[in-house]
DNA sequence: TGTACATCAGTGAACGCGCGTTCACTGATGTAC
DNA sequence: TGTACATCAGTGAACGCGCGTTCACTGATGTAC
């Protein structure tokens, strides 16, 4: 009888993905603010209430995206900052620089719904969007962890150094805190640049911003000691 | 007869200035995205078709209040990077980036509206919202210009010279363009941190990012040879 | 293998909401002579 | 200073739209005996 219910159960998973298709869609080419259940609903040609059985709330459905979304740029920058034979830090940190922006240029709306301002009326709930949300971080903190610290950070004050001892003991236990802090800063700087780009505020001036994106992804390395 | 002019000219001036502020008003508590005219005819006790006399559509007032906010925070960069006797570069770009991210926390939502992603279906008009969204880029290109360059930037790879040229010829005939680009970088990375913070995208690790601003602000002085 | 019942998917109508914008209108303010 | 006319501000109703969500319902799929 399992397979009889795997039936049924497989309908739905299909359905389910068709929807989140669907909402992916939307949300690729209208941006996250005009996603709806009901154009979603139109576009598989259903019920509006029909939705409902498989997302109980829009949010729900607009979390489902977020998830996705942070997922699909992770997918993209764990394997250019992965670690291989005769790959050097500096190397791993350009191409994940790289594949942020590719990922972001090719994926604009997601981008915006991860890194742009939060939709109104919308919070995200941490605990299912965190972890996703951390890889791009945790990947560039791999990098910077496996290349030496020495002389290339200031001293923490104080008050630094107890926030980021608390965040290595959750995140990277035994971890250099400075190692920590160095790849916020460089993490802030990379995508400042990025979201500069994509929301337009380089239009006029860097835009296309190929070669400043170059060239600050190699200063940034430079001055992370890379 | 002017006065007599001016009398109704001047109740219309008032009635502006009210609209803005009570459009201003909604945008600070609900944000850019949830700014409606009927909304803001509520507040006021007038009929939303009034509003019609003074803002000819939705997005006119939007982009009035974006070009508010952009002076606003202009305003707020101005004084702090003022070049006066005794005052380093340094103290400049810090006081500079401390208040772009106090202007931001005590802004959230016109932060957002200025750097976060743009508000779907409206497009800012260039030529209004240019001039006010250069301001704080020049504020700081002002600081980078009085201090030296040598030694500070990787050489810029043709194309990018190219296009800093073109930069540099509009808006500081004679300037290095080194000096502009290492501006670009020094703006997005500080603007890259705020928006995280504001965004959210430090909560849980280095939320309040107070420490970690001043840290990344003096990493960027530093490395910016200041 | 067949029947009686329970579960689930999907429908279509409806509720209540808010929005931007238009339009014909009243009444007040300003202007020209 | 007074009158006839033009301009402008503000009203209230309406158009047409889309949204999220609920609800009672039909009909198909699965389950237990």
């Amino acid at each position: 009888m399992t397979a009889v219910r795997t039936a049924r159960e497989r309908a739905r998973a299909e359905l389910t993905a068709e929807i989140l298709a669907a909402a992916r869609r939307q949300l690729a080419e209208h941006g996250a603010a005009a996603l709806s259940l009901r154009a979603v609903a139109r576009e598989l040609g259903m019920a509006s209430s029909a939705v409902y059985r498989y997302f109980a709330t829009r949010d729900e459905l607009l979390t489902a995206l977020l998830v996705e979304a942070y997922d699909g740029l992770g997918d993209a920058v764990d394997p250019a900052t992965a670690a291989a034979p005769g790959r050097t830090p500096r190397e791993r940190w350009l191409a994940g620089c790289i594949a942020v922006r590719t990922w972001a240029l090719a994926h604009p709306h997601q981008y915006a719904l991860l890194y742009g301002a939060p939709v109104p009326g919308y919070a995200a709930p941490a605990e299912r969007t965190t972890p996703p949300g951390s890889r791009v971080a945790l990947a560039l903190l791999a990098v910077l962890a496996d290349a030496p610290v020495e002389g290339v950070t200031r001293p923490l004050a104080p008050a630094l150094a107890t926030q980021a001892a608390g965040v290595v003991a959750a995140v990277a236990p035994g971890l250099d805190p400075r190692v920590l802090v160095r790849t916020a800063s460089a993490w802030t700087a990379l995508f400042g640049l990025v979201s500069f780009e994509m929301f337009g505020q380089l239009d006029g001036t860097f835009e296309p911003a190929d070669a400043l994106f170059a060239h600050a992804a190699e200063e940034l390395a430079d001055s992370l000691g890379l």
